[in-house]
DNA sequence: ACTTATTGTTGTATTTCTACAACAATAAGT
DNA sequence: ACTTATTGTTGTAGAAATACAACAATAAGT
């Protein structure tokens, strides 16, 4: 018999541009973490896709990047930075 | 004695402008629910403000509305569009 | 007055999110 | 070789998000 899914439904993978704006910044995950007042090992599972963050933990990243969330979390694959500002090969 | 909060802190409540948009699209709870593949108690929860929706169901909204997450929900409370096109009174 | 659509309320079930702790694995610096 | 910082892994616990159901309260239309 086929389960019928209750509750939160598995949403897709989300990708992140947290490591590439802390390398920026040269923060370490403990140092974003206490940045925004979360524990350390939840900016890990962020960076690694584990797990979406709620909208207000969202917020806070993209006030303290003083960036649109847009920038930080998307569903779709970002293209890199450095491309965008650079452009491609020649 | 001072128990400590274990899990997730209750973060303060979030405004939104999803009346306001779904009225100027004449869109029923029912109606955008089903847009954006929610049960509709979950969009008066939202427009309640009892509840932080995940980002990923942030995301949704924002691609339906097409607009950025930050002009559908704030930590800070919005002032009216209307007066925002409009100007105040004179 | 009746029907229908919309919204609010209450309750239960399940999953995800986040904290926290302990330890392994690397890497860097001395 | 030793220490230290950083990251990854595994596990437990508690709170929040979402689905779903059933019913009450309005409002609108006929």
């Amino acid at each position: 018999m086929i389960a019928k899914t209750i509750g939160r439904p598995s949403p897709p993978p989300l990708h992140n541009r947290l490591p590439v704006l802390r390398a920026e910044r040269g923060l370490s995950r403990q140092d974003l973490a206490t940045a925004i007042s979360v524990n350390y090992q939840t900016i890990g599972y962020l960076e690694r896709g584990e797990y979406h963050p709620s909208l207000d933990l969202a917020l806070r990243l993209a006030e303290y990047f003083n960036l649109p969330i847009e920038a930080i979390f998307s569903r779709t694959p970002f293209s890199p930075l450095s491309e965008k500002v650079y452009g491609g090969p020649a």
